[in-house]
DNA sequence: TGAAAATTGAAACTGAGTATCATATTGGCG
DNA sequence: CGCCAATATGATACTCAGTTTCAATTTTCA
């Protein structure tokens, strides 16, 4: 992620480094108020405004992406796939990417049903992860 | 809309009935900076918190949807399906409601894929309106 | 109509996100 | 290695959506 930033052109600085690392420290997505505070572990003078301005970039270069959902909308998770979705826990939060999602059949019975023409979509699961089907047994 | 609120036991009150006029007078989806506006036009006193309170009710009632996109998080849609979804004009913004996605096939292969059981997805799409096709060729 | 219950909205507050700008860091080059 | 221009940073101040509070108003129902 580090590495894909350079070679961009963007320069390898402390600050993205500290908020890089808090992005894999964090359950596969974290939001920025997060990011903050694992960040400064890292590199105590993180700033807030630092932040922003990486997950901005990051997010420009598809290296990561903005999850939504009931709880707000202000999580980032990092990206392996260019056109993939995530699955959310919804009791450990945990995001975990998937590729390979085919609603072609939806797309279609759309178009022909409201006359829109679907050009993007986006998609989002909700669930139990595997620690938390577990977990769930026991109450 | 208003009949099913009523049903529910709430009160029928000048306040609800603009936030709910303004719900329709909007393109399928309004933010609640919006109905606020279009609100006051029907009910000058309308008050920022009541819009608020009644978006808050609305949704639990599930007469109204939150939807989420680039631009935002903050716009809501009311709906006719219990587990309708919707497609929004890139281009006007417009949303319309449609029934009947059938990802199953995604999410079965998610489950093997992940490990995650799918308890519920969110499925948003995105594209040009009838009407915004015939005028995106005038450019 | 009258009174209790529900609802409203003004005002004050909170906190995420943004703009600004002087300072510090980074990377290339000699 | 050390310097310099370009890039990036973060302290500060600000904005504005959304929330809390509470006295006043509206609604409902007997």
């Amino acid at each position: 992620m580090l590495e894909a930033l350079v070679n961009s052109g963007y320069s390898n600085t402390r600050a993205r480094r500290a908020v890089i690392e808090a992005m894999f420290e964090a359950r596969g997505q974290a939001s920025p108020a997060t990011l903050l505070a694992l960040g400064q572990a890292h590199h105590a003078g993180l700033g807030r405004v630092t932040v922003y301005r990486t997950l901005e970039l990051l997010q420009k270069l598809e290296l990561v992406r903005q999850l939504h959902s009931e709880d707000g909308c202000h999580a980032y998770a990092p990206t392996q796939h260019e056109h993939g979705h995530h699955i959310i826990c919804q009791r450990c939060r945990r995001a975990v990417e998937f590729a390979g999602c085919d609603i072609s059949a939806v797309v279609a019975t759309v178009e022909t049903q409201t006359g829109f023409r679907v050009q993007n979509h986006w998609l989002e699961l909700f669930g139990l992860c595997p620690d938390c089907q577990r977990g769930a047994l026991d109450g």
